[in-house]
DNA sequence: CCCCAATGCTTGACGCAACAACCTTCCGCC
DNA sequence: GGCGGAAGGTTGTTGCGTCAAGCATTGGGG
């Protein structure tokens, strides 16, 4: 905390934009989803995550890492998404203290279905403003800050 | 919404990366102004804007726009800043509709101190695992991104 | 000169996230 | 085999962000 290094001009440049991008992205995603599918991005991510598991099943804890996420946050979010027919919870057999959140048919159907818009949004605004060089540079740097800000790499925990 | 495109493999890889940085970044900035200062990032961010405006003072209109925020969320922030004395409203003469918040002595103080303990959390995290040439990398490709997301160039309003 | 729309900001109500407290089940150990 | 601690989830409370009004001021057109 003494390390009283300050940022170099071309250090300060890309981190006011890197934290503005990051400061705005959220609000793009979220707006698009809430608009069109009315979900927000992290409700989204959450059925995404369920579609992509072995038989559209994780156990809570699996779900809020691959998510990020707290467990009390998850599962209040879950009973919302439950409630809503999209989740189905189940107790689970191997553990009585865990449980397994589902994909339902409605779940699955609503993420087909609210894919294309969320890819095109992020298309719009995050891919195809670039390069492929660019693209390239943005994967190598958001791996090597990965390293530093998830070292355990729970939140990539599928392949790239 | 029909532009059915999807993600070719390095896109996607580049932007599960991206998202899961976009996600964690701000619980780490905001874990250490939140230990260290008792301020949420938006809060810092504000304090700082301020400090660097001309008298210390701003419209909240003109913080807002730095801020990128909605008048609303910044007015409920002003107030908490105000009533723990970091920050003074008063009456713009120009425009009788218009508030001015200026930062107070106290204000000032809480930005000097704090300043170092966040710049450290910025340099291990981000900018100390790259190398120059990511810097320049990330500048470059964070610019072309805000020329999407900020048109208006309102969060930048302050040189490169 | 007056009216009316637009601007600048504030306030109140509601929803979601973080934190803490709690209950249950599992497991290691004696 | 039962005791204590750890792991897995759920439930309340508090705090912040968003949205919808609302009030005051300004500026422009009749």
């Amino acid at each position: 905390m003494t390390d009283q290094r300050w940022l170099s001009p071309a250090e300060l440049s890309a981190w006011k934009k890197f934290i503005a991008v990051v400061e705005l992205l959220p609000g793009v995603l979220d707006s698009q989803l809430q608009r069109d599918a009315d979900l927000t991005h992290f409700e989204y991510f959450s059925l995404a995550m369920l579609s992509e598991a072995p038989d559209e099943t994780l156990r809570m804890t699996a779900l809020a890492s691959l998510t990020n996420s707290t467990l009390p946050r998850l599962s209040h979010v879950v009973s919302r998404l439950e409630q809503r027919g999209y989740i189905l919870r189940s107790p689970c057999a191997e553990d009585r203290r865990a449980t397994n959140a589902s994909l339902t048919a409605a779940g699955r159907k609503k993420v087909m279905h609210t894919a294309p818009g969320h890819v095109g949004t992020v298309l719009a605004n995050v891919i195809s403003p670039l390069s492929a060089d660019d693209v390239n540079d943005l994967d190598r740097i958001m791996g090597t800050l990965l390293e530093k800000l998830d070292p355990e790499n729970r939140f990539q925990a599928r392949g790239a």
